[in-house]
DNA sequence: ACAGAAATGGAAGCCTATTCTCCACTTGGA
DNA sequence: TCCAAGTGGAGAATAGGCTTCCATTTCTGT
């Protein structure tokens, strides 16, 4: 190997490299790995050149940047598993993990689906699986749980909850809690009342905005 | 008007057009409004320029085939509010009206959003809306319901697991039943048992299965 | 202060995909 | 038989993405 000595960057360049990290990460974060790299390089303040030379394409632009991410739910996993009541270990991990769904698109994204471009990625997401296996065991054996309840069908949850996240996002971004709620309700084996909703229903105009808005979402 | 005198197509093009039809209702139902006219002409056995001879453009093509579609979700719902028990009621029509939309991913598309596009599709809507509201009118009075439960709840419940069920539906087309059937149960106000799930749960290369093939289709 | 290596910007090339137009040719039916 | 109605599909127009290239600018060590 020939590249195997890693000279430092120049001083300007490592600026660069890291605004470009930023950015990135916050228009993913907005609106999702399908911003173009044109986009990130114009809101960065460099030339697409640059993104180029630092990145030889956009898959490894993301890896670099969602390693660490994956980390955090992984860190959220385990803290849940800490927690003493397996009920609220549980509905805890759930209601955090789609806190950090919501608040970054991407990384939804790429919780959701497999390619073998992100092999990284892709280990980081095998991780936190067993753990959160773990999570579900043991609530289903203190009977916190209906036992009829797969480790599936928690992710297909998160993966409802946080599209219905994104529909309502721009017109009332807390929306999506009553629907965790209504699910975690439904997740107890028995239950004698419904758990307060932790967020107030959309009014009709609210409805409006978000079909609208979703509408021309769709049309791009 | 120079056009009021509406002379019948020959045989030939009205065939042609109703084999547009079909298969535009098959191709949209399958992949979704985001179907090109091309493909939809290729599919059909006819030229493009023959789709653009008898629909202007892509939209009334779309209001050609969905109004009557809409007005099948109105008579649902109206059946709906006829079941004595309003529980009942409301579970079967969420459950009947998911069942559409599965069926045809475009439906669920102009159901969800609102284009100045489709007036027609718009006003079939609105026409919607209010049996809703009074199947859950009716549910909450009787306290099958929790009563925090909001119109626009049914809305994103259905718009979650539609999305669900988007998710797997070439893997294991009946799993969103799961997640709607635990939805179901966090809707009533209080229950000793977990409804019995009306599918079997997705096992390790389903899902395996299902986040690649979404991988796959997010990359298009 | 200067040489030269490193880094830069962004126009341009090259894709792929869409919607929609146009017209030389074919076909149905009075 | 004849001609208005109908047809197919090449291609214009548009849009948007990724990637390359190189004349120019900026840094850094001496």
């Amino acid at each position: 190997m020939t590249t195997s000595v890693e000279r430092p960057l120049r001083r300007d360049a490592e600026r660069n490299r890291q605004r470009i990290l930023d950015t990135a990460g916050e228009l993913f974060a907005e609106r999702g790995l399908g911003v173009s790299l044109d986009e990130i390089a114009r809101h960065a303040g460099v030339g697409v050149g640059t993104v180029y030379r630092r990145f030889p394409d956009k898959e490894q632009l993301i890896d670099a940047l969602f390693e660490d991410r994956l980390a955090e739910i992984l860190a959220t996993a385990n803290a849940s598993l800490e927690i003493e009541d397996p009920w609220e270990a549980l509905a805890q991990f759930v209601e955090r993990s789609l806190e950090l769904q919501v608040a970054d698109r991407a990384l939804k994204e790429l919780l959701l689906s497999t390619s073998t471009a992100h092999a990284r990625i892709e280990q980081g997401r095998s991780q936190i699986q067993p753990v959160v296996e773990a999570i579900l065991a043991r609530a289903q054996a203190a009977g916190a749980v209906r036992d009829d309840l797969d480790i599936s069908d928690v992710l297909l949850l998160q993966h409802a909850i946080g599209e219905a996240a994104d529909y309502t996002h721009e017109v009332a971004p807390e929306a999506w809690r009553r629907i965790l709620c209504i699910a975690l309700d439904g997740l107890r084996p028995d239950r004698r009342r419904p758990t307060p909703m932790p967020a107030p229903p959309l009014d009709d105009e609210q409805v409006d905005c978000t079909m609208r808005e979703w509408g021309q979402r769709r049309r791009r």
